[in-house]
DNA sequence: CGGGGGCCTTGATCAAGGTCAATAACCTAG
DNA sequence: CTAGGTTATTGACCTTGATCAAGGCCCCCG
């Protein structure tokens, strides 16, 4: 608990939106109440339905949330990268609980915040509760995005933007995607059987518009490509 | 502008969780500067992608949010009922511009709001900060549960779930349903083609599970018709 | 009363993508 | 290096629900 392990955190909470706007004696109010915690591959943070009393900022590692059928099918919703927060937006929320479940895909490292602590931040502070409005408006757009691919556009539609949107930046006419994670949790996330996504993949590599490495994919063609998702809609 | 008509916005505002926390003074500010309007069936409130300078609150009639598919194909994202505001959220969006179409299904009268007045309202008041966060928060689970139904599950589950939730009292083990607009709109609310919706009432009609007299549905066998939901995902 | 325009229903067909199963590639640990 | 688990691929088949097309119902209006 020295002066570095103590200042350490604060410039790392600066870079994330939540925290942006606070100033350092409310940081410092923060970081006092903040937990550190270690998951392993495949361990499980929480439960849908577990009690929602703190949210949390990924360091290292991923995070998948997601939803499970009765039949035990999973859908995951999100793959939380570091830098990230989840689970903020529940602070306000009158149901209590976590509406999905939470688990590490490899080994990871997270700050844990509780939810009243945090509230009591945010009533000095105007400006954050903005932020954190801003933010939870962005989510909000972001799922009715989700929503328009998955009702009015193809599997073929979802992965090719998911493609094109993960490409760093937008020089040259040949990009390269290096998947996050394995293929099935990418084709989870975007609602689509592993099969199929593989099937597409190859489609696609048939056809010239991408090269598949493992989980390195180089995009051949990319106007094709956006002729593509241009043209498509529920058909492929 | 006499004191009655003054009055009368005031607190048919309270009733909205957005206003509820503002005290008299800031309400009167936003009523001074709120505008009412009317539109007649089928008019467009606005297009998506139009500058978001204003939220609305739906005093009578009925408004649809929707998206288009390239090949004009329409997706019902939201039906929005008297009382209920929408596009709040994007006073906080650094993306201006409305994310969705929005029309009227039947002759409405609403209020709109000015986003710049109502932030620096919003500024005095934590609280109602608080408020709209819950109120974001909870559509974001909204949103969750959406794209779990979308993805998880079939057109009868979600048909099924529709009407169970729009039952109004949960007594007895037979309830009544008005749509409350016509089935292709509700069909797309739900994501199913007219057809499709046509064919799923009808065989839970010759199964004995609920009755059809045009937009009025007798729910006949709720046990029945839990049970269904519970077995079914992806299948029928 | 008769006509016309929605909306709804019903049938026939089809395509996208899900499911099941078998195999292949890969990776890690012993 | 190899065994064993995990992940990816491929093929055959099937189901859901979309699409196309035709007809029916209802209600409003002339």
């Amino acid at each position: 608990m020295d002066a570095t392990a103590r200042s350490d955190p604060i410039s790392e909470l600066k870079r994330c939106y939540l925290f942006a706007e606070l100033d350092t004696a409310q940081l410092e109010r923060v970081v006092r109440e903040v937990r550190m915690l270690r998951l392993d591959k495949s361990e499980v943070l929480f439960r849908q339905g577990d009690p929602a009393e703190r949210f949390f900022l990924v360091r290292q590692g991923q995070i998948k949330l997601f939803r499970l059928s009765p039949e035990g099918n999973e859908k995951v919703i999100e793959l939380i990268q570091p830098g990230q927060t989840f689970a903020e937006a529940l602070m306000f929320s009158a149901a209590r609980g976590y509406p999905v479940h939470a688990q590490a895909i490899e080994p990871s490292e997270l700050y844990s915040f509780d939810n009243r602590g945090f509230k009591a931040v945010l009533r000095e502070s105007v400006d954050t509760c903005f932020r954190l409005m801003a933010g939870m408006s962005m989510r909000l757009h972001q799922q009715v995005n989700e929503i328009d691919r998955l009702t009015l556009h193809s599997a073929t539609y979802r992965l090719v933007s998911y493609l094109l949107q993960e490409t760093t930046d937008s020089a040259g006419s040949e990009q390269h995607v290096d998947l996050p994670t394995t293929k099935s949790l990418i084709a989870s996330r975007l609602s689509i059987q592993p099969e199929t996504f593989s099937r597409i993949l190859s489609r696609l590599s048939r056809d010239g518009l991408i090269d598949v490495q493992g989980t390195h994919i180089v995009l051949r063609d990319i106007p094709a490509l956006r002729r593509l998702i241009a043209l498509s809609s529920p058909s492929a």
